[in-house]
DNA sequence: CGCTTCAGAATGAACTTTCATTCAGGAGAA
DNA sequence: TTCTCCTGAATGAAAGTTCATTCTGAAGCG
């Protein structure tokens, strides 16, 4: 019972990443779509083209699977606000770019976006962001420097910092889910002035 | 704002009694803090002080219960605006009006509020989305009312009616979220305040 | 060059636990 | 008695996890 496979040789010196990829790649998309406890392991396996036990190998368990799954995302999603942030444009520009580079963001990887949706509104989520209120510190992100310049400079209200990320992103990811819904369907300049509406929000 | 009870008639004979009412009562708080798979019907049982037996006299299966729970919470939120809610008021008042009963009832909620929100983004909460996009004539509800006087009076942006809605309420929900969490502490004047913030989102 | 050895990657059937659901029986009212 | 409601141990299916085994390919050896 040997079957000789003329193999797809990747001939890749490291190998380590493919399966680790495949199976994020498997559970992002059936746990987007069937939830947490409607993905069992055997189905991201399959999904994965991998054997059950193999998951094991990369992740401790189904709760390492999910939480490292939401980190991976994040850091893709932090990395993608970088590249296009600009710190020489005028402050209204720079919050006008965040706005949009999320936005469209989550319209490219509309998986990506109700992973983390489901993510933030479920018990993990919930856990996450009582650990991240203790060591509230090592938060160097670009949307808290520019939210804190703003208030300093007086160009936006004088909220509580939480309170500006919630006028300026709670629409945009309202808007997100809508359209990947298919509630509405956003092009550009829909992008555009809602972001602008945003901004009406949280400017002074 | 008073009590959070569910409907219950004592007039009526001994029989369907609030046993019910415990169930749902001790779903909600399990499940708000546990999780839809979290909540086993078995502690669900022992919170609601019935016999797991019980629960499925009341509803034929933990699917069921889910739902009903929403519903029943949908309900409650929809009547205390509509409570507070008057026609007579000037444009802008209503609208304030709406946007601060919300977080109002959230807060005094918190139990509701984290339920919806985790029904909503778990795979229940998409599959009733996509009904309703099917059959979205039925909703006679205060909120779209206004939202479409305000378009045809040019008081508020030439926006789609669903990014309209996003503006409005998609940064009350983050805050209520914050508040709830512990990220920040409202107060009325904060409310008011950001109620207002959301207006000039809108606003022409 | 073959041949052997070997580390560790991958597999998937078997195991164990968990959990929704059922149902035979008990308690109490009419 | 009979009927309804309630109970909670029993059930069986489903799902997460394990692990003995197989497979793969690189390194060592003659």
């Amino acid at each position: 019972m040997n079957e000789c496979s003329f193999t797809y040789r990747k001939e890749k010196t490291m190998t380590m990443p493919d399966k680790r990829n495949d199976i994020i790649q498997g559970a992002l998309e059936l746990i987007t779509e069937k939830g947490f406890h409607g993905a069992t392991m055997a189905m991201i396996a399959e999904k994965s083209d991998v054997a059950v036990g193999t998951i094991y190998r990369y992740f401790e368990n189904k709760d390492v699977l999910i939480n490292a799954l939401y980190h991976e995302l994040e850091e893709k999603i932090l990395g993608a606000l970088r590249k296009e942030y600009s710190a020489e444009k005028p402050f209204r520009e720079r919050f006008l770019l965040i706005g949009t580079t999320l936005l469209h963001y989550f319209i490219s990887f509309p998986v990506h976006f109700r992973y983390m949706e489901q993510y933030h509104n479920s018990p993990y989520g919930i856990s996450l962001r009582r650990d991240q209120l203790l060591n509230k510190a090592d938060d160097v992100d670009i949307t808290r420097q520019l939210f804190t310049e703003g208030i300093i400079q007086q160009v936006l209200k004088d909220f509580p910092l939480a309170v500006l990320f919630d006028l300026a992103f709670g629409p945009l990811v309202a808007l997100a889910r809508d359209h990947i819904l298919g509630f509405i369907v956003l092009d550009d300049t829909l992008i555009t002035r809602t972001v602008e509406a945003c901004w009406d929000g949280v400017k002074r």
